[in-house]
DNA sequence: ACAACTTCGAGAGCACTGCTCTCGAAACCG
DNA sequence: CGGTTTCGAGAGCAGTGCTCTCGAAGTTGT
């Protein structure tokens, strides 16, 4: 997964100057967003010229796209990390939002960089599906476990359970989600029905966050907390909590 | 609402320009995004000197703004224009839900700009608070005609029925969207668990919207349309539908 | 150890941006 | 008609991404 190793000692001096290429790219997404991040200020910082980091990184948007994808890996990293196996499942989905939010609000320039809107002119490429599949593993996961142990799925089917929307095509619609973790070799393909739930869901909380983060419950929710955990106590009933 | 009336030649050559660089920068909006909107390319495209436009518009991020309250406007009417008070509660609903989708899909740029990551450095100013509420209140409309019509609220309540969340909180928090309508004279104030479905049904267009116009659903759902009127269908029964 | 080769940092330069200032020419008003 | 305000254009400042060149390092093979 690593690059080899650095053994001479140019080799040793690359590393580390893209690490702090890298690392002061970070603050400055922190101090300025997305799109005002600047390779002159980062070459600037760094004490070196601003022609001498493209020996580093090959444009603006090569280095949008490294810190895409750590911005999708760290997120990751909170998401599995508050997965503890031995809590039932009521408890882990109140984990997995709750560590979402919590990392969207501890750095929301990040979640802006993921799920905001993406950058003009800039084109996500192939190096950033992997790192944003990862994320939502774990709430696959967390489906495959409720249907393994059974748990029904979410309320009444709704309406169009009596013959409107022909199940099977939904099902081929959401296919690639459903399968995802079995494809991967990770247990069984996730239902249709609960896979659309699960989706969601996870439009729900996306959309929560980002309301909240962008600004766009300013004056219409008191308490973002309360109103985060009711929601996930709503949404756990849905798929059938 | 309007300026009065343009009386010298001055004045109609005035509104005539600031309505052009308003196109103008639409269209811009449209091709390069957001953030790369350039005033200095409106002006050229407009076939006069960069600084002329200062004089009509006070700087970037006020041209930002004004298209921002257009944008708001905009799908404000276009919601507006979806509801048919003939119809039921049901077709309303979905009638609005596909309005907002279309709307989005129609102009993905205008989408980003209301609901995507916020314009660095930029910080909406009082103006834009209205139009940002008008989109929301035909939603908020539906919620109170059904409770006036007595349709029972979402599903079972869930667990935190049973005496957790005290209800009394919740319904503090969100006070401002239930008495939003109320407030403005329009209708009684809507009951605190309807307005918190509302609110996560709400979330979760926007999520879904969202996640589909930035490309974050790209491999994993095959056919949107069907994805998303089944959301429109599982966000109705959780509301009561 | 020394020459051949590769990598690197720095600087100049191009085309672009937002924005300010000045200045002469219009348009307005009493 | 004269005084006042508004306007358009140009120059200019500080900043941006990115390219090119050039001399100084580091690396490698013999």
């Amino acid at each position: 997964m690593d690059e080899p190793a650095p053994r001479t000692a140019r080799e040793r001096a690359r590393v580390e100057l893209t690490r702090a290429i890298l690392e002061r790219a970070e603050q400055q997404l922190a101090e300025v967003g997305p799109a005002a991040l600047s390779l002159r200020a980062v070459a600037r910082d760094l004490g070196m010229a601003s022609s001498a980091v493209y020996r580093y990184v090959d444009s603006r948007d090569a280095l949008l796209t490294l810190l895409l994808v750590a911005g999708y890996d760290d997120l990751a990293d909170a998401l599995e990390a508050s997965q503890r196996p031995e809590d039932d499942l009521g408890r882990r989905w109140h984990a997995l939002g709750h560590a979402l939010r919590d990392w969207a609000r501890a750095q929301p320039h990040r979640w802006a960089l993921l799920y905001g809107s993406p950058v003009p002119g800039y084109a996500a490429p192939e190096t950033t599906v992997g790192p944003a599949t990862r994320v939502v593993a774990p709430f696959l996961r967390l489906l495959q476990d409720r249907q393994t142990a059974g748990v029904e799925a979410g309320a009444e089917a709704g309406d169009e359970g009596r013959g409107r929307t022909p199940e099977p095509a939904l099902a081929q619609a959401l296919l690639p989600v459903s399968s995802a973790l079995a494809d991967a070799g990770h247990g069984p393909v996730i239902e249709a029905g609960r896979t659309a739930d699960g989706l969601a869901a996870w439009s729900a909380l996306v959309g929560a966050v980002s309301l909240e983060l962008f600004g766009h419950f300013n004056q219409a929710v008191l308490d973002y907390d309360l109103w985060f955990a009711h929601l996930l106590g709503r949404l756990e009933t849905t798929l059938g909590g």
